[in-house]
DNA sequence: TAAGATACGTCAGTCTTGTTGACATTCCAA
DNA sequence: TTGGAATGTCAACAAGACTGACGTATCTTA
């Protein structure tokens, strides 16, 4: 597993190490735990929960997605995300306009109020992200979105790789 | 650190924008599935959950430590923990051993079986690790690591840090 | 030694968020 | 035009988190 016949010195793959990939993995649950919890503490005080986060997230991210498409990106059920967008709409943050094309399809968008607290929300979420990466650098920040896209299901990439390009 | 009114040109700052702050937490939302994905394929046909993965890792990682001590390293309630803890023991996966030096306290270890399980759940997600880490290399995950730790929260970080110590 | 603090376990109740199952509507193609 | 597929909704349930209250054993300290 370390080395492997050839003149590579073991050295060099020493961060393949069982002991490192430990590391890795407890790295990921104890920065997740940082990552959400700025964004929870703000849902805490309202009848929201960090499902609704994503949604709005997400729909602000692609507005006029349909239902289907949040589903897949957020791999839950559509039962279960209906219930989040249920009382988004009902609180009026997110409108859902029936399709023009395809009448069975629902078109999702934020109201001025539900840009309001996904902004509220990104904010604290993202000056979490910024002091850490400035803290570390650039390159730091390159290495660490290289290893998170190699992490991800060929699935999840695929949804990563098509929100990206929109921003690009 | 990186700039500061010098004659830094503003392209290197171009990776703290929102956008890239948006897509460092889009990748971390996606990232964090897959890390979980294949531990719980195998625990979907038990009858745990991810909660009992977790307990399982830090009493591995730590032998012998505490339930006050593993609480606050999961960052949930007794309540929740005794639930997990409880069914680890019933099932013989756990072992409580009342201290020696203080009575009120008890130990924990894993059983043989636990440690079974313990190997088979973090195979798993070491797999997924271990291929990322070395489709992107050494340099790469050294910042991954800079990133995550600039994440956790202090108490987190404290936790992730006497853990290192252990392996190091 | 008595009083308070600490560590742990448990019972009961609630909330969020996931699940399946059943069903209505709409679209499309045989 | 009719049956199957796709889209979305409602209802019921389960896992796993939470709070609050309480009991017991043990330790510490006044």
């Amino acid at each position: 597993m370390v080395d492997s016949a050839s003149g590579q010195s073991s050295q060099a793959l020493l961060f393949l190490t069982d002991e490192q990939l430990r590391k890795g993995i407890e790295a990921m649950f104890f920065a997740y735990r940082g990552f959400t919890a700025d964004p929870d503490r703000i849902l805490a005080d309202m009848e929201y929960g960090r499902a609704h986060h994503r949604a709005l997230h997400f729909i602000h991210r692609s507005p006029g997605t349909t239902v289907n498409n949040l589903l897949s990106i957020l791999g839950v059920t559509k039962q279960s995300l209906n219930r989040v967008l249920r009382s988004l709409i009902e609180d009026g943050l997110v409108e859902s306009r029936v399709g023009k094309q395809d009448k069975r399809e629902r078109h999702l968008y934020l109201t001025d109020t539900g840009l309001v607290l996904e902004r509220q929300l990104s904010d604290a979420q993202r000056d979490r992200m910024r002091s850490a990466y400035r803290s570390v650098g650039p390159a730091a920040v390159q290495g660490f979105r290289q290893v998170l896209e190699a992490m991800m299901d060929d699935d999840m990439r695929r949804h990563y790789e098509s929100l990206k390009d929109k921003g690009a």
